[in-house]
DNA sequence: CACCTTAGTGAAACCGATTGCAGTTAATTA
DNA sequence: TAATTAACTGCAATCGGTTTCACTAAGGTG
């Protein structure tokens, strides 16, 4: 068995209740008796459990993190993980823990949730993207647990988010084509359940309208955000329409816009011009580098973990949000025409 | 207050025992006391409390993740999260959590597994990446503690562990230059502090000398697991040898290494030609496409968290190792001279 | 000198479950 | 009919801590 309170308690001359304090630093022991009780601490290699400590201080010194589907897909996608690092960064710096949960389909992330929150296993959430079609956000607020969610929700109030400015970041990307001279633009995305596909097209669309340019639906596709999406997206719109330019809402999804258009024998950027969204580490590696909409995504991380620990520490604390800036990196893939 | 199983019981006219036995479907619990038992929980919005679970039957269902040094630098690398991946598809098929608590450096680290194990929070771990330095693997081999490490440890015994045959990995990319036509290769890897570089390094060494190529310590460049590190590592290489090929054996690493050779005024394939390590999932988009040994990084995760939760679940299991095997993928970052 | 603080510590209840052992009832066996 | 057995269920201890409240002794106050 292992040592407890009680043997350090035995071995110190005290009783449990002194260890417990002493642990948590109680001013109101005295220093010879904190002295006593750590060397009977050290002497039998005593370390709490943590466990049986939550279970009385209701505290677990960890939050969790809700993927997106299955964690499956999230983690083959640089964005994820680039997020997650920001989150374990302040976590870390606060000496919380995280906890991941991986759910395969909508169903089970909510049991994921529920067992989490209901499991007191957590202090705290943060919730990865959000879609419209979310239950769990209402939920979350029903039960007044503390979350913070990356993507700002359809009906966020009463719930902090931290998110870019998604409508003018896609402004700004498609302004940016505009500017190079390009009239046909295209437009691909994610699946429009994500509400950053929606207010990204949102910004498109204002775009185009602040340029007298004409919406045109056939030159607009959405798919899975991945490189297999991205081609598919792309080759559905090349056999209706001929774009010089591409507005792709994910890199990797760029890299299988960019197959699609090689693959129809179309140069990049000579023959059409791509912009993409998030610049991962390896967009400046591709073929060409890509010219792309850097969205701070570490600080997406920090930030909704510094929102959740406020919110954790703060029981009274009002819901709020962050907003990231973005940066326009211009690299190989765009050209005037 | 929360719904406890007390409150459950009261409910259904039970004692607190029968209700714990209904959750833990004990078949000398009556059909009707379950059905009784059960509305009782339906009705009060009754949910399990993990943390109360886990005191009492010592089993948190969660296993411990430990990233190499700072998790910072860690999901940076695309191999991490894809063996991330692995482990975390096994665990969620067994209803297993995943804890992770990232640390800074290798005494926090140190203190990151403890904090696991006596803690108790976590039924079993997994060490991603072995150094040849590392204390843990002795600890927690002592402490009897449940763990596998990706990376086969230099002192390997009575631990699990699962690794690609590294030796044979490196001396395969190697040969493959060689048949290429190569004699003149450099080598780049990670620090030799980490028991993969070394067995690398082995494999390359073999490699040569099975063709009568003398080793040339000149050609041989170690640094960080980063693009910045296979830059700096290639260019102390050119600054005293021209080698025509080099074998890296990391791909975020080659990245930098092909930066490197163009800011020498050298092409990618042409004047010197190169072989990566882990297929990361970009190194197709490279420019030039990557040719590569992808090492199954998924796998990897996918086999350690098997033979953990084996350990796990069986007491008195022995040591066991996994290798699991490696491939090829030709693409078009080498040609023959 | 009686009374009130204050500092330091202990006793015991509690957090919310699990589980070994004992007890009750009904059915089976001798 | 008495004894044994089987099928359920409850009691109470336990897991390893935290925290409220009470208590003691020493020092301060009027």
């Amino acid at each position: 068995m292992n040592v407890t309170i009680k043997d350090v308690a035995q071995r110190a001359h005290v009783a449990p209740s002194t260890v417990s304090r002493v642990i948590a630093d109680n001013p109101r022991i005295s220093k010879e008796t904190k002295e006593r009780v750590f060397k009977a601490m050290e002497e039998l290699g005593y370390y709490p459990n943590a466990i049986a400590r939550s279970l009385a201080s209701k505290m677990t010194y960890t939050i969790g993190l809700i993927m997106p589907r299955s964690a499956e897909d999230a983690f083959s996608n640089p964005f994820f993980p680039e997020v997650m690092r920001g989150i374990s960064v302040v976590a870390h710096n606060e000496k919380y823990d995280l906890l991941i949960s991986t759910s395969g389909n909508e169903e089970e992330e909510k049991q994921a949730v529920i067992d989490m929150v209901k499991g007191r296993r957590v202090d705290g959430i943060v919730l990865l993207c959000s879609r419209t079609t979310d239950e769990l956000i209402p939920w979350l607020r029903e039960e007044k647990f503390p979350f913070t969610v990356i993507g700002k929700p359809l009906d966020s109030k009463g719930v902090c988010w931290v998110d870019n400015d998604n409508i003018g970041a896609s402004r700004l990307a498609t302004n940016y084509l505009i500017k190079h001279g390009h009239r046909e633009i295209a437009f691909i995305s994610g699946s429009l359940e994500f509400v950053v596909s929606l207010d990204r097209l949102d910004g498109y669309k204002l775009a185009l309208e602040e340029n007298n340019i004409l919406f045109d639906k056939e030159l607009v596709a959405q798919d899975e955000f991945s490189e297999d999406g991205g081609y598919n997206a792309m080759m559905r719109i090349l056999k209706q329409k001929k774009p010089t330019a591409v507005v792709v809402t994910d890199d990797i999804m760029s890299f299988g816009v960019i197959r699609a258009a090689i693959d129809y024998g179309l140069k990049v950027p000579q023959d059409i011009s791509l912009i993409g969204f998030n610049n991962i580490p390896l967009s400046a590696y591709a073929n060409p580098p890509l010219t792309t909409i850097d969205i701070s995504t570490f600080d997406l991380g920090v930030k909704s973990a510094e929102l959740l620990l406020k919110n954790i520490k703060n029981k009274d604390f009002v819901a709020d949000h962050i907003i990231v800036p973005v940066k326009l990196i211009e690299r190989k893939s765009c050209i005037k025409r």
